[in-house]
DNA sequence: GTAGGGTTAG
């Protein structure tokens, strides 16, 4: 028997570096050699070892990529602009050795001009003319309405006047009429200003259909379109959400011969950021630099966006050292963005020093940058760091609005400073400048429902419908939690109900938090919170009945999870793994959490689950649930006995990092991993000076073997 | 919002 599993091993442990790997000890008795398998591949850290070919991402991101590469649509665009075809697209590198012979002028894609605006003469009828607007404005907006106060205008709708009154007017549907009034007057030929005027209203109300009418009339009549039309009618394309529409006025610009200004072109970056394309707005920055242009703060902006949207830390450090290499100095937008983009990167420590180089610039703070970084102390739990800050804004009076308190509260969430979160509450309540909405009591709901507190939870959930605010997917979510935990689950369904019943639509976080408490009751309440979930998801529920079912086979199991995890957003992936698991512990099934175990290593859950060095051996739980951390510290327990009893080498130190729970409502996975240490009798011992460590020393380890072996030997 | 581009919350 032995002899045909290490076989089976050997096979599947070719390149592996590590005799660990190869040596795990057979399951149970080693009834079938997929489950040996299975053993060596839960702490196999080698990416090129056999998987089974189940790659999710396959499955995942293949409806993306619809619409063609920058470089194919600037085709065009190169063979009559450009004189050399463009080099490649150098992603954080400068641009400037692009261009070896300076006897060749530079191609250009855009002017280094700005469209200079005409200059402003001053209207001496502009009081009434004024008036005048805001009568149009306040009147009904019937056609009617608005022709009996047209009729009314105090002086003749002359060029000068007709435009101040035009630049007053809103809504664009009164724009429009406007418009449409002073063409059919016929006293003077309309200018481009006229059709952008009236365009930037559209724009307001989102009309782009409008808009690329009017454009389409200018054209026709022989109007010309200039760089402030385009960009109006690009950055409305792109507020519809219609790139494909940014795209083609971009490229119809070139066509017609007109060089986009500086304004255009970062307009047209922004479309390509806001589809997340790095490599085209890298592609269109360099083209842009390659023709000598020296990009402004709004420039960087957007390139801060596009990299902090990836999380891409190299990014933002390319647009740090390029703004000052070309002595651009970044103002608070920029910080801002960049702040945004730290976060996303997550690099609280350096957005906390970009925060003080902005204050030594002397640039002023203002809620978007505070709101930017209240929110990374809070997700980074850097309690310190964000009561200081909160100090701060305090004793400078710095600038305050209802997101950022929205945030400050969402930050004592994160933190567990629940008084300090119902002061802020009660502030609020108190205050004038701001109103609590949904947000503030969904991040009230969070703190009541990390800290178990059912009571001021439901206190807060009957004031909700008492002021007609509605409960959102996550104030539900919070609530499920809150009563899962205080085994209420009467009172659980019930929120759940009226949620759903109220529009509320479950997403994949609620789901996992109906799981949790699924994992967490018995009888009827499992039963009851399983309703629920039927609701929500049903093909989890099935699965479900699966695990429990032992005539399921392993296969049948693999790929109904596999399903399962195709169709769950990524951040519910590893929650709804750890559940199911716990599910399996809870009923009995530990075989099958070990199963999934497996499975949702290989599905790339648990990352860096196990690491190595030649001194320590680490078992990382910390991203586990409780029952997941069991079966994972009985498998590796396993793979140890495995190694003794073949006398490999192990490190001189073994430890398991259930991590030291810096929240303050963490459920204590310490604790319940410490009691399920003990409960084995295995050797590993609570480090005092680092908490959150539980180690073993080599010769603990070997003689806590061989005493079990004797042990047995006793038995038998 | 005074003819055009960039930044805030589970």
């Amino acid at each position: 028997m032995a002899a045909k599993f290490s076989t089976a091993l050997d096979i599947h442990c070719n390149n592996i570096p590590y005799t660990l790997d190869s040596k795990l000890p057979l399951p149970h008795g080693g009834s079938s050699s997929r489950l040996s398998i299975k053993r060596f591949t839960v702490f196999c850290n080698n990416s090129k070892s056999q998987k089974p070919n189940l790659n999710l991402d396959l499955d995942l991101d293949s409806p993306r990529k619809a619409t063609p590469s920058l470089s194919e649509q600037l085709k065009p665009l190169s063979n009559t602009i450009l004189d050399d075809p463009p080099s490649q697209a150098r992603i954080l590198s400068k641009p400037k050795s692009t261009w070896v012979n300076p006897t060749r002028p530079k191609p250009s894609v855009l002017s280094l001009q700005r469209q200079k605006k005409s200059a402003y003469s001053y209207n001496p009828k502009v009081r009434d003319l004024k008036n005048f607007a805001r009568r149009l404005n306040e009147c009904h907006f019937s056609n009617e309405a608005f022709v009996a106060v047209l009729d009314d205008i105090p002086h003749e709708p002359a060029r000068d006047n007709a435009l101040l009154v035009l630049n007053s007017i809103r809504p664009w549907q009164k724009s429009v009429l406007f418009f449409n009034w002073i063409k059919t007057k016929n006293l003077f030929p309309l200018e481009t200003i006229f059709y952008n005027v009236v365009m930037k209203s559209l724009r307001f109300g989102r009309q782009f259909q409008q808009i690329e009418e009017l454009a389409f009339e200018m054209i026709d009549g022989g109007v010309e379109l200039d760089n402030i039309t385009y960009s109006t009618i690009i950055t409305c394309a792109k507020r519809c959400n219609l790139f494909d529409k940014a795209v083609e006025w971009f490229e119809r610009m070139y066509k017609t011969g007109l060089m986009p200004d500086e304004v255009t072109y970062s307009a047209v970056l922004d479309v390509y950021a806001q589809l997340g394309k790095v490599e085209e707005v890298m592609s269109l920055y360099e083209r842009g630099r390659a023709s000598g242009w020296t990009p402004d703060p709004v420039a960087f902006a957007v390139l801060a966006k596009v990299f902090g949207a990836a999380g891409d830390y190299d990014g933002i450090r390319f647009v740090l050292q390029e703004m000052k290499s070309l002595e651009v100095k970044p103002n608070v937008v920029v910080y801002n963005t960049l702040l945004e983009a730290m976060g996303k990167a997550g690099k609280p420590g350096l957005a906390r020093s970009l925060f003080e180089e902005m204050m030594e610039s002397g640039l002023s703070p203002d809620a978007k940058t505070l709101t930017a970084l209240i929110k990374i102390y809070g997700k980074a739990r850097w309690a310190r760091d964000a009561l200081e800050l909160w100090e701060r804004m305090k004793t400078n009076g710095w600038p305050m609005d209802f997101i950022l308190y929205n945030t400050l509260l969402s930050m004592c969430a994160d933190l567990g400073l629940e008084e300090e979160a119902e002061t802020l509450f009660d502030d609020m309540r108190k205050s004038e400048h701001c109103r609590l909405d949904s947000w503030s009591y969904t991040a009230m709901l969070d703190i009541y429902g990390s800290v178990g507190n059912a009571e001021k939870a439901m206190a807060l959930f009957e004031e909700m419908s008492e002021v007609g605010i509605e409960l959102s997917v996550m104030g539900c979510t919070c609530l499920v939690q809150c009563f899962g935990r205080a085994k209420r689950i009467d009172d659980l369904v019930k929120v759940f109900e009226s949620s759903v019943q109220r529009g509320v639509k479950p997403d994949d976080r609620l789901c996992g938090c109906l799981l949790s408490v699924v994992a967490n009751c018995k009888g009827d309440d499992a039963d009851k919170v399983l309703a629920c979930l039927q609701q929500a998801n049903p093909k989890l529920v099935t699965f479900i009945k699966l695990l429990e079912d032992e005539s399921a086979s392993y296969d049948i199991v693999k790929e109904e999870f596999r399903s399962i995890l195709t169709n769950t957003s990524d951040d519910a992936r590893r929650p709804f793994c750890n559940c199911l698991i716990d599910i399996c512990r809870n009923r009995n099934r530990a075989e099958r959490a070990h199963e999934l175990l497996y499975l949702g290593t290989v599905y790339g859950l648990y990352p860096g689950l196990h690491t190595k060095t030649p001194e320590e051996w680490r078992l990382n739980v910390r991203a586990l649930s409780v029952g997941a951390a069991q079966t994972a510290f009985e498998e590796w327990m396993r793979t140890l006995v495995k190694i003794v009893q073949s006398e490999e080498t192990l490190p001189e130190v073994l430890s398991a990092n259930t991590g030291a729970g810096t929240h303050k409502f963490s459920q204590g996975l310490a604790n319940a991993f410490a009691s399920h240490v003990e409960k084995l009798a295995a050797p590993f011992k609570q480090s005092e000076e680092k908490a959150g460590f539980f180690i073993a020393s080599r010769e603990d380890v070997v003689s806590w073997v061989q005493s079990q072996a004797a042990a047995a030997t006793a038995t038998a």
